[in-house]
RNA sequence: GGCGAUGUAGCUCAGAUGGUUAGAGCAUACGGCUCAUAUCCGUAGUGUCCGGGGUUCAAUUCCCUGCAUCGCCA
């Protein structure tokens, strides 16, 4: 019998192209729903975009577009993306869908017939300029940090959800379901957000300021606002609360979502589902940041790594392994280049892969590349472990996937293929295939580890189903059957003898990372035009020189000068410096470095500005490189 | 400003209701095999388990405090 398995991101705000947080997000649902599929449960699995509110409209305009004509536009990107990365969700659901919003409309009368939506009037500062509120403290000198000018008090009247009302069923539920928010430290998280007393949700806009949303359904005056529109979603995708499709695989439903919006799934949402009368979600699964080369993942910092290129360079399935098997599901996690391909080369081409080169050339050198049938009393004899092995890797992967634990299930998978390889040099076939005599316990050797790698080939279909798919064929099975159902990977012994298994292929090629790797750009040594070694001096001249590390805390472009930059810096006491390195370097990229100076030089004017001690760089005539060290230390430790 | 989290080998992380030699993978060194994608197997390590104080027969693990980083809230 199969349980309906339904699993949802979020839908992605379109102000945005696609990046990799939304790759990761989508790739983990693309992860449970195929791991579902070996559980042989039926499984729903939902993506989409959210394509209303105002910063869609500005960014409308800022392309010269219509709202629907950008939405469009950046709605298509995403729904191009997700085959790329082999995603295999059931319904791309939009927020302008027509049916998505009729359950809008349907939902919000329903609670504002229940009574949990009540017209309320507030008075904010309001700067026209941006066409929002300002808090008090988000204002600089009392004016709009955008716009520099002071914002007026204006009075508006707007719809409210009584979020309020539910705040204490809220935290029972929470507190009677430890795993409602996992994992747990983002259910602590909600759990003392929830401690404050909740303030009700502001859930319109009047159309005089936008009118890119759904209409209220009780007052055409206004639209819905952000979330209510958005987490509707879930529910409006499935046909509530009629459809079929409503019914079959609500009960189940997992969300999956960034911790950068846990409020609305763990408070509003559940909150307006309480309203409605609609059964809490099983699951909030929440996952953590990518951090990319050091910076952080932001939609506003912009600094974006396109999923597709690294996908397009080493390949779908191994740009799925590495973001699975890197972060530590929860926690936030670091993405570069280098470490993808270290994490190809170590994991995928010398443990995996190449086991699987090396199993088949085997079998095709001993036993013409043909599946041996093998004698079933040799076990006793030789007791080789691997199905027992095997069985206590799927269990173990079985638990912490069902535990959205990627990484440790993937750990799992490979303990496995570490025990294969052990295997093979413990059991030697190169030597049982010296002599005739031990030709049956080289089939069995062999037919074991062939088993083995059917596993394998199963277990790794989420991750990698293309991978798994081309194993299944070189161990001469069907790629398109339901090889990766978990009773089938349980089973042994059901690789036909006899098979004729085709010429074994490298399923993942080794990477030099010389080859590929971006060079270090100061990398240019040999060609330094080196001047004349001046003359000796005595270690008392050098004393003399009092070097200290520095930290640069601002950093500006000195105006009219060309080469100059004017530096703040920390040693202990704050000083200004000013460089001549601005060919080199900007000023942000100076911020936080830690440096070495010169610290009692005497001052000297540049440019009217005075410059408290020299900074040490290397320098050739065109460029500079700024000495920094080692490893952090407290500003203003001297140098010997 | 308030609350909370984290701080463990070169790197990424795991872990113990307080108790003999604190773990894994990667990276490093050495040894072995040769079926394999110069791959695999074995061995060897290194750690003031962030600093300071306290409780205890005993703390890296509990308590307090400090520092650093991060998050949430205001």
């Amino acid at each position: 019998m199969s349980d309906a398995f339904y699993i949802t991101t979020p839908i992605y705000y379109v102000n945005a192209r696609p990046h990799l947080g939304h790759a990761y997000t989508t790739i983990i649902a693309d992860v449970a729903a195929r791991f579902n599929t070996m559980k042989e449960n039926d499984v729903f699995f939902l993506t989409g975009t959210d394509e209303h509110g105002d910063k869609i409209i500005r960014a409308a305009e800022a392309e010269g577009k219509s709202p629907k004509e950008y939405v469009d536009h950046i709605s298509s990107l995403y729904r191009a993306l997700w085959p790329q990365l082999h995603i295999n969700n059931d319904r791309f659901i939009r927020t302008t869908d027509p049916d998505h919003i009729a359950i809008v409309e349907q939902v919000l009368q329903k609670i504002y017939d229940a009574g949990d939506i009540y017209f309320s009037e507030y008075e904010g500062l309001y700067c026209y300029g941006c066409e929002r509120f300002y808090t008090e403290k988000e204002l600089v000198d009392g004016k709009c940090p955008d716009h520099d000018a002071p914002p007026e008090v204006i009075k508006e009247s707007n719809y409210f959800f009584k979020m309020s009302k539910y705040q204490g069923a809220l935290i029972d539920h929470i507190r009677k379901n430890p795993d409602f928010i996992r994992p747990e430290r983002y259910r602590n998280e909600v759990l003392s957000f929830l401690k404050e007393p909740l303030e009700d949700l502001c859930i319109s806009r009047p159309k005089s300021r936008i009118n890119w949303g759904i209409t209220l359904p009780f007052d055409e005056n206004y639209v819905t606002y952000v979330w209510f529109d958005a987490l509707i979603n879930y529910i409006s995708a499935l046909g509530y609360p009629d459809g079929e499709l409503y019914k079959k695989y609500w009960p189940s439903v997992q969300h999956i979502v960034a911790k950068d919006i846990l409020k609305p799934h763990g408070i509003y949402w559940p909150t307006m589902m309480m309203a409605a009368g609609i059964p809490l979600y099983r699951h909030l699964n929440v996952h953590g940041y990518w951090n990319i080369n050091q910076s952080k993942m932001s939609k506003t910092i912009g600094n974006v790594v396109e999923p597709l290129q690294m996908k397009d360079k080493y390949g779908c399935d191994a740009f799925r392994f590495f973001l699975l098997r890197e972060m530590a599901f929860g926690l936030d996690a670091g993405f570069s280049e280098e470490a993808l391909v270290q994490r190809i080369n170590s994991d995928l081409a010398n443990d995996i892969g190449n086991l699987f080169s090396r199993v088949l050339a085997m079998t095709r050198k001993y036993f013409d590349g043909i599946v041996p049938e093998i004698d079933l009393n040799m076990e006793n004899e030789f007791n080789l472990d691997l199905a027992q092995q095997a069985q206590e890797a799927i269990d173990e992967y079985e638990r912490q996937m069902d535990n959205f634990a990627f990484h440790k299930a993937i750990a799992a998978v490979w303990g496995f293929i570490s025990q294969m390889n052990k295997c093979v040099d413990t059991t030697a076939p190169w030597e049982l295939a010296k002599n005739e005599s031990s030709r049956k316990q080289l089939a069995y050797v062999m037919y074991n580890l062939l088993e083995g790698l059917r596993v394998v080939s199963g277990l790794v279909y989420p991750a990698m189903p293309q991978t798994a798919k081309t194993m299944q064929k070189h161990l001469g099975l069907d790629p398109e059957a339901e090889f990766y159902r978990l009773g089938t990977l349980k089973a042994w012994n059901i690789l036909p003898a006899g098979t004729s298994l085709p010429k074994a292929v490298t399923l993942f090629p080794r990477i030099d990372p010389e080859k590929v790797l971006p060079k270090q750009e100061t990398v240019t040594p040999g060609k330094a035009d080196i001047s004349e070694i001046k003359p000796e001096i005595g270690i008392e001249d050098f004393l003399k020189v009092d070097l200290r590390v520095a930290t640069i805390t601002k950093a500006e472009a000195v105006p009219k000068a060309k080469k100059l930059l004017k530096l703040e810096v920390d040693l202990g006491e704050k000083r200004t410096i000013v460089a001549g390195i601005s060919a080199s370097y900007k000023p942000d990229d100076l911020i936080g470095k830690q440096v070495v100076i010169v610290a009692n030089l005497k001052p000297a004017k540049l440019m009217g500005i005075l410059s408290n001690g020299m900074l040490l760089a290397a320098a050739d005539r065109k460029s500079h490189v700024v000495a920094t060290l080692d490893s952090k230390v407290p500003s203003g430790t001297p140098l010997s």
